[in-house]
DNA sequence: TAGGCTACCAAACGCTGTTCAGGAAAGCAA
DNA sequence: TTGCTTTCCTGAACAGCGTTTGGTAGCCTA
């Protein structure tokens, strides 16, 4: 009795199809310029097709990130497994953090820069990305917490600290995304910004 | 022959009416549910009529975010008069950026957060909120000189260490905005949040 | 008073996300 | 094989969007 099984899967195959379609057009054409429409058209399938597998767009577009940041996640446990000391620890997961955002522009800012806002204009977030946002930034606070008790920085509250510091990564990552390009303003070179940004910041819980 | 003026005058007050309209709706449904025949329906004219004064919805967003940040420049001119010491100059300059973020959240992720993109998903930057950044930003650089100077913070590369004090207060900002209403994830309260980031920014440059 | 000029608007175009009634096909039971 | 049910998928539509265009109404000048 495979019947119901194959079902499965190729229902499974189809949405896979549709996320792939619409990772790839969003890689391409960035947040504001992918449409429905143009996802369907690309697999070959009719607009509402797309809705018996996802909900709205925001949550095709969500599944989507989730897939990326879990990559992320798995670089960051990977640098765990490296078994670095704690400073080297922080600033390699930092680079990382940053280097994941420059290579993900699309993706970071759809999760982190353009949230979904409601008729009121506040934020929404799903609860799938806050437990992936949620599993990084645990990696980064225990990172803290390891350089508080090896003495490497100042004890301090580690929550609020790497929150703190989560916050300044994030600023110098989407600013290197979004306004590198515009030629207007006399931007440094990016390696520049970040070498200096990582080690200041890490300077500041010393 | 004042007829003239009076017709420059009176499209001028139409011109100002568009912008508080639609200033006001900006600043109570956010940048993502201000639409222009929002904005027309409330002063009771035709959606195109709009178009007569502002190139598209984009220039006359632009307009009351350049207004909105007049009023950044503003605070920091004056904080320039209040003869503070370079460091604590620096401190509040700092301050003052956080809370007017705080305070315009929608102009400020209209300006930094939502950039306008073109097919390629590049990002567009117009000239005239080029300019009013730039002011903005060199009032932080000459202060940042100015600390380097007095021996507060060592020496480096005020250019490069601007851009850097900015992105990571850009973050900030940028994320006390958008992600501090999300309940699922544990927030510290954001007195803490910025006194930590301002306190742990100046520390680094030291 | 006649002509021109400006301000304005209604309607339309092509796009968007989303919904829904219905059809085709596949699987199952008799 | 026949009829029934279930599943998947679609075409058409709705309401909204930014923007353009053709045309009109009213004021200003001569």
């Amino acid at each position: 009795m495979g019947v119901a099984e194959r079902h499965a899967r190729e229902k499974e195959a189809l949405r896979s199809k549709i996320q792939a379609a619409a990772s790839e057009l969003f890689l391409e054409l960035g947040y504001q310029n992918v449409s429905i429409r143009k996802i369907a058209e690309k697999i070959e399938y009719a607009p509402s097709t797309i809705y018996l597998h996802f909900k709205d767009k925001q949550e095709l577009l969500e599944s989507i990130c989730i897939d990326t940041f879990a990559k992320l996640n798995e670089s960051m446990t990977e640098l765990d497994q490296r078994d670095l000391a704690p400073l080297e620890r922080l600033e390699q997961g930092m680079r990382c953090y940053i280097n994941f955002g420059l290579q993900h522009p699309h993706h970071y800012l759809a999760t982190f820069g353009i949230p979904a806002r409601d008729e009121q204009g506040k934020t929404i977030e799903s609860e799938a990305v806050g437990n992936i946002g949620l599993q990084s930034f645990s990696h980064l606070r225990s990172i803290i917490a390891r350089c508080m008790e090896s003495g490497d920085i100042r004890t301090a509250d580690s929550m609020v600290t790497a929150q703190s510091v989560w916050m300044m990564i994030h600023g110098v990552t989407d600013l290197l995304i979004t306004h590198t390009e515009y030629s207007g303003f006399p931007w440094a070179p990016k390696d520049q910004l970040v070498d200096l940004s990582v080690a200041n910041i890490i300077r500041g819980l010393k």
